[in-house]
RNA sequence: GCGCUUGUAGCUCAACCGGAUAGAGCACCAGCCUUCUAAGCUGGGGGUCGCAGGUUCGAGUCCUGCCAAGCGCGCCA
């Protein structure tokens, strides 16, 4: 229908071109919005406000230019001119009915745009750390990202999902490390634990099954483990100093056998995300190594088409990105001076990567804390002749956790934090889904607990859920008064559907594929949340206001129609963020 | 100090790339279950859109300056 009117209005300033009325030369962008207001009909257009100052005329005199030169159609009931120069346009009840044969026609494709199509867009989100559960502060970068992709196939593009796994660095030593000391432990080795090794319970687990699987290979004694170690942080020393001495001492007593408790570490914690991924509803088409990207030389080849594009310069015995003069604060490091890459060269090859791939687009999803790296990935992008707009990073703030007034401190390294899998224990995948994505994902949000659980019945998961529910319900009522839903006699008689809440429930149904192209093109999936509130909402009021399973035929069965598409738009934008349409509540 | 993000009802948040009278939920008050599920509905109170300027027919939305909060400013990731 907004097609259609931008059609109308763009032949009236066609019309008013040749005849003179306005300079031939003026090309407006013709907006058309839903009113907000029923007065003001079902649509309107601010044309003749935007064109008014080029076009020399006052806004309501070119209003009622455009207005009569407007071709007649006959879904248009009537165009008004109101306030300051809007244009409204009052549609016809019977051509806006015809919305509920298409969405029992179309189904689970009701809604689906074409505004992608051909384009094939990454989305890249969650990319934690393998260096231990997910805890909750990844809970919404994961739900907010997979709701994201899901808006973004629903717009017809082709999406690459993928996990960005940074499976090399420091991080990971301190983690293989602490892996082989409880081990160690497990071995009846005595000591205290570093203070900046990785404390959660699950190193332990790590621990038993690698003694479970290998047995004593890799013991040492602790004499000969801490033989030289500077001492931590708690005995006056550095923990930093500590823990790596310890790592340089793991790879030396442990030789080969380093990769193996690493790889152990590695890959109970990666089986551990992506179980957990599964289960809170997100999946990927493609889990990205970090380390392949060393292995393969794809860093080394990256760098040297820096170094080739003149972007490269050595400085302090280390390789530095001359990213400053391409819009960055400063240049960056990315061949230590100890020989090693920094993360942000193999970031650099990541991303050459990606767009070698033939991405149209990259879209990153980030913790806001990350956000003043974005500058000198960009920088890269152009250092390395590719088109940066093809970027587009998407930061997610943190939720600040709290269980009632107190706040819920997080640390993945001293193991005291509130893991996804809790959150979904404690307040189920659904709740937990909708919670995150239903605000912005730049708006700063407080999550908390005590309330996500102790209230569930007033998080409005269910209360979406519930009015599909109630339709659910009221078809089964129908099969246990003896009769069946008579589709094709309802589709006869949408003229029944007269009263208020039925023309105002009909016209948000016609609206569901406005939101999901505008969501999408604003990668604000919370915008199908909004709207899922709304239409819930007004079936909930008109359940309440009228009976369905009414005696006469027609109405019944007409009024069965609209219930029905509203269930089958309820269940499209649920299955969008992935959260579950239940039958019965 | 510099940069990014944010600031809307008591609380948590919306507000269609600037539009007509800024909307929901929670909480609070008053009503609605012999009729399809009351996890629901109806009505009510509650706002200097952080502050001050500016841009224009029109600003919560854009610009500038302040104030406040979060985050960032490593040869960490």
């Amino acid at each position: 229908m907004k097609h259609k009117l931008t059609e109308l209005l763009q032949h009236a300033v066609n019309t008013l071109k040749s005849t003179g009325v306005i300079d031939s030369s003026l090309q407006p962008q013709i907006i058309i919005e839903r009113s907000r207001d029923d007065k003001h009909g079902d649509y309107a257009s601010n044309l003749a406000l935007a064109l008014a100052k080029s076009a020399k005329m006052p806004p309501r005199q070119l209003a009622e230019q455009l207005v009569a030169a407007l071709p007649s159609d006959s879904a248009v009931i009537k165009v008004e001119l109101a306030g300051p120069g809007f244009i409204n346009f009052f549609i016809d009840a019977l051509a806006q009915h015809q919305v509920i044969p298409r969405i029992l026609t179309e189904q689970a494709h009701y809604g689906l745009s074409q505004v992608g199509a051909g384009q094939r867009v990454q989305v890249e989100f969650v990319s934690a750390n393998p260096t231990g559960p997910l805890h909750v502060g990844h809970g919404r970068g994961a739900a907010y990202g997979s709701a994201l992709a899901n808006l973004l196939a629903a717009a017809g593009y082709t999406v690459h999902r993928e996990y960005y796994v940074n499976d090399a660095g420091r991080q990971m030593d301190i983690l293989a490390t602490s892996v082989w000391l409880r081990y160690l432990a497990a071995l009846g080795e005595v000591f205290t634990f570093p203070s900046n090794g990785y404390k959660g319970d699950y190193v332990v687990d790590i621990a038993n099954e690698l003694l479970a699987q290998a047995g004593r290979d890799f013991y040492q004694s602790i004499a000969t483990v801490m033989a030289d170690i500077p001492a931590d942080e708690p005995d006056g020393g550095d923990k930093e100093e500590h823990i790596d001495a310890l790592i340089a001492k793991a790879k030396n007593l442990l030789g080969q056998g380093y990769e193996y408790v690493f790889a152990a570490g590695l890959t109970s914690i990666l089986a551990d995300i992506k179980d957990d991924l599964h289960e809170f509803g997100v999946d990927y088409e493609e889990w990205f190594s970090e380390r392949s990207l060393m292995d393969d030389g794809a860093v080394a080849e990256a760098l040297s088409r820096l170094r080739s594009a003149g972007h490269l310069y050595d400085k302090d015995g280390a390789v530095w990105f001359a990213s400053s003069s391409l819009g960055d604060e400063k240049d960056r490091v990315v061949l230590r001076e100890n020989g090693q890459y920094t993360y942000f060269a193999s970031d650099i090859a990541y991303h050459m990567n990606k767009l070698d791939r033939g991405f149209d687009h990259l879209i990153n999803i980030w913790g806001a804390d990350h956000h003043g790296y974005i500058p000198r990935v960009k920088a890269a992008l152009k250092a390395l002749g590719a088109d940066e707009t093809k970027l587009t990073v998407l930061l997610v703030q943190f939720a600040t956790l709290y269980r009632g007034e107190e706040k819920v401190q997080m640390s993945t390294r001293s193991g005291e934090f509130v893991t996804l899998r809790q959150l979904r224990d404690e307040v189920g995948k659904d709740a937990a889904r909708f919670y995150y994505v239903m605000r912005r994902s730049e708006q700063h949000m407080d999550f908390d607990l005590a309330l996500a659980t102790s209230k569930t019945n007033e998080n409005p998961v269910f209360y979406v859920q519930y009015a599909y529910a109630r339709v659910c319900s009221v078809l089964r009522q129908l099969a246990e008064k003896g009769w069946t839903r008579d589709a094709a006699l309802g589709l006869e008689h949408l003229a029944r559907l007269t009263e208020t809440h039925e023309l105002q429930l009909i016209q948000t149904l016609a609206r569901y594929p406005e939101v999901i192209e505008r969501a999408a093109a604003q990668f604000e999936p919370h915008q199908v949340i909004q709207y899922l509130r709304e239409l819930a909402t007004e079936f909930h009021t008109y359940y309440n206001a009228h009976q369905f399973l009414v005696d006469d035929d027609a109405l019944r069965n007409a009024r069965l129609n609209l219930i029905a598409a509203v269930q089958q738009v309820l269940g499209n934008g649920l299955a969008l963020l992935s959260v579950s349409t239940p039958e019965v509540m």
